[in-house]
DNA sequence: GCATTTATTTGCGTATGCATTAAAAAATGC
DNA sequence: GCATTTTTTAATGCATACGCAAATAAATGC
C-alpha cells in the first residue's frame, strides 16, 4: 500500500485547502496563525509557509497583526475570474482541437460527460459537479498550456464554494451538458473555430448565470 | 524624506528579482537557500519564505537538496507563456474599449506609444522596452480585471530576460509601434472587436518573430 | 466626560539549533 | 575493476525563542 509521509508544509496545504472548500474555515473569517498551528497540530512555521503558498495563489489574505482572512468572492471577483477562465479555457479547447487528438485520447472527456448526462438523469449534482470539474480539467489538459493548466487549477479553486452553493439554487444543467457535447465534437473533428466559440459561448453563459444568480439572492460575499 | 523600511522578507523578494532579471543569478544555476542568506545578508528565514513566494511566480524551483533553481525558459515556455499573454492581453483590450475611457484616461497609454516612437527614432531600444512594458501594463490595467493584471505581470516577469536579449538581435521594433496605435485608437474609437482582435494579431506576431530567433539562433534555453 | 498620553498585551518577523534524510564518499565483497 | 553496502556529510524542514511594533487597555490631564 502506498504509504506517503509528506512534509508537514505540504499537509497544511492540503488540510487548510480541504477545511476553506468545506466551509469550515468560512470566507471572511479571520485566523491568528498560531491558531491555525494548533488547529493543525504543528509549529507555526510549516503554517507560515503553507499560508504564504495560499495567499499567492488567492485563496486567503494576508493581513498581519489581523490574522489570515479566508477570501471572500464578490460577484465582481467571479466575473473576474469567469472572465479569465473563459479566455484561457477557449484557447485550449482551440488547441486541443487542432492537435488531432485520436478517439482514445478523448476517452476521459467523453466519459466526462458521460458521466454528467447520468448525474443529471439521476439529479445528483454533487456527481454533475464532480465531472464537470473533470471535464474542464481534462480539456484544459488536452490543450497543452501546463501555465493555462495552473492558472485555471487556481481560478476553478477560488469560485469552488460559489459553484456548489449556487448549483443547489438553480434548474439542472441540462444546457451546460449539450454545450460540453458540442465542445467534444468540435474538437473530435479538428474544427478549431468551433471548438474555440462554443466553449466562450458554454463559460460566458456560466458566467452570465451565476452572477445573476448572486444579485437575484442578495449573495454580496461568498 | 520617505525612509522605507520593509521586511527581509519584502526586501528578500525584490533583491531576488533584481538579480534573476539582471542575470547575476543566472537561468539554470542552482543555489542553496544558505548561500543566499548570505549573500542578501540575513538569516534564512526570510530568504525560504521569498524563494517560495518566487516559486509561486515560476520564476525559480525548489529542488530540495539540490537548492532553488533559477527557473530557465525553452522556446516552448515561451510560446505557452506568449498563448497565455496573447488571450488575456485580448481580453483586456476589449473591455477597454468597452468601457468608453475618455482622452484623458488614456493619457499614460498615448504617452507610452510616443515615448516608443521617440526610441525608435533614437534607436534606443532599453528605453524602447522600458515603454513597452508600460504600454502593456497601462493596457492590462484599463481592462479593469485585477487577476489579469496579476497574471500578466508574473507571465511578464518570466519572459522578461529572453525579450531583452532578443531585442538585440533583430531589426528595430517599427511595426509593434504600428500595432500599439491600432490598439489605441480602436481604444478610443471604443471598437471593442477591434482592439481585441488588433491586440490578438500583434501577441501571436511577436511570440512568432521571438520563437524563430530563438530556433534561429539555437537558443534552446534562456 | 473626552482627549491624549502611557502602559500592557500580543501577533508577527526573524534568528537559531537540531533531527531527518537524501546525496556523496568510502569501504567492502566478489 | 565493478557493484553493493556502509559511512559520512550536509541541506532542508521544522520547532522554538525572542524583540519589535501594532493594537488595545489603562491612566492621566484638562
Amino acid at each position: 500500500m502506498p504509504e506517503k509521509s509528506l512534509s508537514n508544509s505540504q499537509r497544511a496545504i492540503q488540510e487548510l485547502r480541504s477545511r476553506i472548500f468545506s466551509g469550515e474555515l468560512a470566507a471572511g473569517s479571520d485566523h491568528l496563525e498560531s491558531e491555525l498551528a494548533q488547529l493543525l497540530e504543528m509549529s507555526r512555521t510549516p503554517v507560515r509557509e503553507a499560508v504564504l503558498t495560499l495567499e499567492s495563489q488567492g485563496l486567503l489574505e494576508l493581513r498581519p497583526r489581523k490574522g489570515v482572512r479566508i477570501s471572500p468572492l464578490s460577484p465582481d471577483d467571479m466575473a473576474e475570474i469567469y472572465d479569465v477562465l473563459t479566455e484561457l479555457e477557449s484557447h485550449a479547447a482551440e488547441r486541443a482541437a487542432e492537435a488531432g487528438y485520436s478517439k482514445e485520447d478523448l476517452s476521459d472527456l467523453a466519459r466526462a460527460i458521460e458521466d454528467m448526462d447520468r448525474a443529471i438523469a439521476d439529479s445528483d449534482l454533487d456527481a454533475w459537479a464532480d465531472a464537470d470539474d473533470r471535464f474542464h480539467a481534462e480539456l484544459v489538459r488536452l490543450g497543452g498550456n501546463s501555465r493555462i493548466q495552473t492558472i485555471v487549477g487556481m481560478m476553478s479553486d477560488q469560485v469552488r464554494r460559489a459553484r456548489m452553493t449556487t448549483l443547489f439554487m438553480r434548474p439542472l444543467p441540462t444546457k451546460s451538458n449539450e454545450d460540453h457535447r458540442l465542445v467534444y465534437q468540435a474538437i473530435r473533428d479538428g474544427d478549431a473555430a468551433t471548438a474555440r466559440e462554443c466553449h466562450r459561448n458554454h463559460r460566458r453563459y456560466a458566467k452570465s448565470i451565476l452572477v445573476e444568480l448572486l444579485s437575484k439572492h442578495r449573495l454580496r460575499f461568498l
